[in-house]
DNA sequence: AAGGACACCAACCGCTGGATA
DNA sequence: TTATCCAGCGGTTGGTGTCCT
């Protein structure tokens, strides 16, 4: 068996920010060879850094498609649509959007979009507003491990709402139930993230979360109701088979995936479709989210 | 004017799946 | 078959600019 060599020592490989000098080197580069192997980059550019930095430089600022400037109100509706349909899977995301990259769309989110949801009182994960949250999971309290609840693990016995730390805030006591209620609500989306995390890196140690005797659903919590999302779509055959499988990786859907291998690929037009029709669902749910989309 | 808080975003980190020797 | 590399990806960090007190 052979071994490559590395691509690059990355102790002596320069960091930080590119001047205009390396910038224009790797312009003169690709206009000369085009894009290819990026490891071979630094050597034949006569640049200190290492490929997988020049091939980033190229992709986020340098190429010659990219838009420098900001987002507009359309883009940005578009990215909280497809965000709400697929999560955070920027690539998928910036490929809807000519001349933005993943990582653009992706700082873009978390400086702005997540904020303005957020200030709408819409939870930025889910889509949903906060007191439909609130009320769907009311009673959390019961399915929510003992040792994983946030602020005081000595507790053995279901917290009281009605106690929460008021030495903290002023808050109201409606103000600071919800505010329990929140915490605990994040506190569970750690534990289901870190169960689902454990469980795709060691698949023979698949963990269900065993919450006890709970209507509870951890792929609930997920954007748009994934897993029934990708269901729906294998069924009718809405997401071309590269979609469906990044898009259904890690629900436990593997057993699923094998069916796709004969099933009819579909144009990524009918997938910007299947996104449509959840939108025109959502819009049909919450009308008054949409709504605030055109505020932006 | 100073400096602390906050926002922005380029760049890096670490992981994954596919390719390769 | 196995070990390693590479490209792509999402999450995170840190430098810098701007705003606020």
């Amino acid at each position: 068996m052979g071994r490559r060599p590395p691509c690059c020592d990355k102790s002596h490989v320069k960091k930080g920010p590119w001047t205009a000098e390396e910038d224009a080197k790797i312009l003169a580069y690709v206009a000369n060879h085009g894009i290819g192997n990026w490891t071979l980059v630094p050597q034949k550019a006569g640049l200190n850094r290492c490929g997988k930095s020049c091939r980033l430089r190229w992709t986020n600022y340098l190429r010659p498609d990219l838009k420098h400037d900001s987002f507009t109100p359309h883009e940005e509706e578009l990215i909280l649509r497809y965000h709400q349909a697929i999560g955070s899977r920027w690539s998928l995301i910036a490929k809807q959007l000519p001349g933005r990259t993943d990582n653009d769309v992706k700082n873009h989110w978390n400086t702005k979009l997540k904020k303005k949801l957020s200030k709408m009182g819409i939870d930025p994960i889910t889509h949903k507003p906060f007191g439909q949250l609130l009320s769907d999971y009311g009673n959390i309290n019961d399915i929510i491990p003992q040792n994983t609840r946030p602020s005081d693990q000595r507790h053995h016995e279901p917290m009281d709402f009605s106690q929460a730390d008021s030495s903290l805030t002023m808050m109201d006591p409606l103000q600071e139930q919800q505010q329990a209620r929140m915490n605990l609500i994040t506190a569970h989306f750690q534990v289901i993230n870190e169960a689902a995390s454990s469980s795709t890196s060691s698949p023979e140690s698949k963990v269900q979360v065993n919450l006890p005797s709970s209507p509870f659903v951890w792929s609930d919590y997920l954007v748009g109701d994934q897993e029934q999302e990708c269901t729906n779509e294998l069924d009718s055959g809405i997401l071309p088979t590269g979609e469906y499988t990044s898009a259904c990786n890690g629900l436990g859907l593997d057993h699923k995936k094998k069916n796709l291998d004969d099933a009819t690929s579909t144009t990524s037009a009918s997938f910007v479709e299947s996104i449509l029709n959840q939108d025109r669902e959502m819009q049909f749910d919450y009308p008054q989210l949409l709504d605030g989309y055109s505020e932006y």
